[in-house]
Order: structure tokens, then C-alpha cells, then sequence
DNA sequence: TCATTATTGCGTAATATATACACAAAAGTA
DNA sequence: TACTTTTGTGTATATATTACGCAATAATGA
């Protein structure tokens, strides 16, 4: 049997971010390759002895510095043979959070130009990769309803509204304030920092941590998060 | 930029069906490579100008013969670089079904030995397909409360308590059939054939079928298929 | 052929969940 | 100190889920 293969296999990120209501990705601009006039998806090729999730790692850190907080495979792109039209190249995406501290780029690695855009400003992609960020909206805005990771765009310590800004941002539709806070803290997975945060006007708001250990627990109890 | 790799792509399939009320899984025993004496998920390496997905289908072709009635992308295994202990090669692993009239293999065709196990009765697994088939259970089983893929698995025509039997199976736990057939009805995607089935004693059962076209236009009007 | 057994088909009441909706409290601002 | 902004809270209604038993239809065997 002969293992040589022609076919290259590369990883790539779409990382999200929050800010100023929008949801915010990540690009960078390449250095080489067939696509220098446009923007592209961190990423790169896979070494020979190195996991994917490393390898995606290791491609955020070297092109824009970033430690993500939550990173997940989306999906392998590899049914379009021509993809990349300088020879066949495989992607397996991953799809990550960070949370809002995150959003200033340290200028000090060696990375990349690398800049967050919101989605609704998107620059011109290189290959596929708008198909790929399609597809990573849509693992969000699903994952979101059934999994608390939502609390991995915001701050450590958050508001009500925040949170609720995000989930109505990522699903696109109003949500009733008194009904979402009401269910979220019937779940019991939200923790009272005692502290208060006032932004402008208005009253102070209560700060909220979300409780990792409490919900492990109750997950284990049978409990499912699901926010519509 | 040099292209070459030591990176081996390869596709798998987990190809399910049901029979007995049990799962049912497809496996293969391997010709050659190191796992000869165990029993191996259906695949093999991709070519360099053959999409993936193709490669899962010409795969399952050559080794057992079979076309499959669902098939779609689970996951992506190359975390672990010594999964094939020849050599690094990262598996694209495909998620499959099948409904009964499948379950007599060919054996005209230049397929390997392949047979069908119940889950509960699987052999040595060759490589990690033991994990990959967890996952592959995992996606099943949640995939199935919210797509309409376990007529899949039954046959064109069905009857309720099939329907039920297999939700029963999957999920592993009871379902009460009066619940379970108001609420399947209540969704308006079957359509009575207006024939009948009589298996051994007992009153003869409605014949249904899945309608395709009615779900997806609920579908686009916002219709939500649910079963948990 | 008639009683028995097995399986299907069906409705209603009780409970739990989701939705709709308005006003007071606490801060800043003019 | 009146006005604006934002947060925090409860109740009534509608909707969805759950629990539950009995008659209809066929095969089987005495």
C-alpha cells in the first residue's frame, strides 16, 4: 500500500467575538498565495505530527496572537476538488469564542496583518471561506440555543442585558426581558457577584458570573439548557 | 510554499439500519494492513481529485456494495496522530443510513466481507472505530429528535408502532403511543396510504408513508420537527 | 365457533411550560 | 428637582405536555 498522498490538509478558524452588538470575526490578511488582495480565515496546513485541534492552535497564535475559549470542530470542506486553485487542500474548520478582552490584537507576535470585522462589513474572502463563515453562523446560532456558550462572548462578570443583547443579536429576534431573565435564572446556573455595574444613566445593574460547576452538576442530573 | 505532505485523507462511514429493534451497524474485515483480524468500518482513502463525500460513496460501493438512503458529514478524526499505526493518517468519518430492504448484502459485487452487527453484539473494532461509532450513536441519537431521519430507516411504507419502536430504540426510553401518535400526527407529514398491514395476530395496523414535499414546505414556514 | 390473546386506534383531564404585558426603583442629566 | 434612562419584578392567559383506559379487529387454540 502506498501512503503518498497529493492532497494537502489545512485547518482554518472562524473566531467570534461581541462587540458593540455585533458579532465580529476574525481575518487576516495573507501574505502569499493566489488571494493577497483579499481577506482570509486564520489558518494553515496541518503538520505531519501534530493533532488538528494543535494545529489550529498553533496557526491562531502565529498569525494573530490569540488564545481562544472555546474552540470546536465545524465541519471538513473538501468536496469542491478546486478550492484552493494551486492544488487540492482539504480544510477541516474549527470554530471558536473569545470573550470581549480579546478583541484588541497584540501588535507584538509575529502575526499577520489580522483585524475583527463585523459580520454585516465583510471584507472580500479568499477561497471558500464565505461559505465556511455561513456555516459557522448558522453551528452558532443552533449551538446557542442548547449549550451555554454564549457566556464565552461576554466578559467574566456580565449584565442581564448583555446577555440578552447576544442571544437576540445571534438569533434575530426580540426577546422579552422578563420571560429570558426569568427562565435563565430559573436555571440556576448564574451566580450573583453581589457587585452592581452602572453605565450611563439608569440604574445599576446587577453582575452575574456564569457558574461552570453548577451547571457540570446539573447536566449530570439531566438538565437541558435551551434558550429559543 | 511546498505542498506535499506526509498527511493521509481518508473517508469512513457508519452506515446504521434497523432490524430486530435493534441498530444495526456496518462492518467490514479488513484484506490487508495491521487490523486483519478485526472487524473495520467500511472506507479507505480519498483520491486526489474525488470529492469527499464521493469517496464515502465509492467506498461503501467497493467494500459492501451499498447505497445509502442518508448520508452526511460527522466528524473529523486526527487529534491522535498514531490512529493508523503505518502511518499519520486523519479519517473524515461519514454518517449513514440505510432502511431494511439493504440489510441482505450482495454479495455479486467485488465487495470485501462485510456483514451487519447489532450494536450490542459489535466485535474487536479495528483502529479507533470503536470511538468514531460513539459519536456517530451520539449524532444519531440527537439528530433524530429534531430531523425527520428515522423514516430512513424504515421502510417506504410504515406502520406506527415501527415508528415508535425505533424512537423507543434510539432514545432508550419508553413512549407513551398515544402522546407519541397525536403529537407525529399533529406535525402533518404523513399521509395514509389507505392500506393495512396484519403481522401475525392483533389489529391491522395503518400503513404510512413519509411525505417529503409536506415537510419541507412546513419546513419553510417556519415548522419546527421535534420528537423527544 | 367461541373464548382468549395480541395489537391497533382513539379522547380527555391534569399539569407544566411559555407567553404577554406594566409599573416602580435607582441612577444620571439638565 | 423634574426628566430621562435603564433595571428589576409578578400575574394572568394560552399553549404544550403528560398521564391514563377501553373498544375494535384480527389470529389462535380449545
Amino acid at each position: 500500500m502506498n501512503f503518498e498522498s497529493n492532497i494537502s490538509l489545512a485547518v482554518d478558524a472562524i473566531v467570534f467575538a461581541y462587540a458593540n452588538s455585533k458579532l465580529q470575526v476574525l481575518l487576516i490578511q495573507p501574505k502569499s498565495g493566489p488571494f493577497q488582495n483579499n481577506w482570509a480565515l486564520p489558518g494553515g496546513f496541518v503538520k505531519t505530527n501534530e493533532g488538528l485541534k494543535d494545529a489550529v492552535r498553533r496557526e491562531l497564535q502565529e498569525e494573530t496572537g490569540i488564545q481562544v475559549d472555546y474552540l470546536e470542530q465545524l465541519y471538513t470542506f473538501g468536496d469542491q476538488v478546486d478550492r484552493d486553485p494551486r492544488t487540492r487542500v482539504v480544510s477541516v474548520a474549527y470554530f471558536a469564542l473569545v470573550n470581549p478582552k480579546k478583541l484588541v490584537l497584540k501588535a507584538d507576535t509575529d502575526a499577520a496583518k489580522a483585524e475583527w470585522f463585523p459580520l454585516d462589513e465583510l471584507p472580500q474572502l479568499a477561497y471558500d471561506h464565505n461559505i465556511i463563515i455561513k456555516v459557522a453562523i448558522d453551528r452558532l446560532k443552533s449551538k446557542i440555543q442548547y449549550q451555554p456558550i454564549g457566556f464565552d462572548l461576554l466578559n467574566k462578570e456580565f449584565v442581564f442585558s448583555e446577555l440578552e443583547q447576544l442571544y437576540m443579536t445571534i438569533l434575530g429576534h426580540d426577546i422579552d426581558r422578563r420571560n429570558f431573565r426569568k427562565k435563565v435564572l430559573g436555571f440556576g446556573i448564574l451566580t450573583e457577584t453581589g457587585k452592581f455595574r452602572s453605565e450611563g444613566s439608569g440604574r445599576p445593574a446587577k453582575l452575574y458570573r456564569f457558574n461552570v460547576s453548577k451547571y457540570r452538576a446539573l447536566e449530570s442530573k439531566g438538565f437541558h439548557f435551551e434558550i429559543k
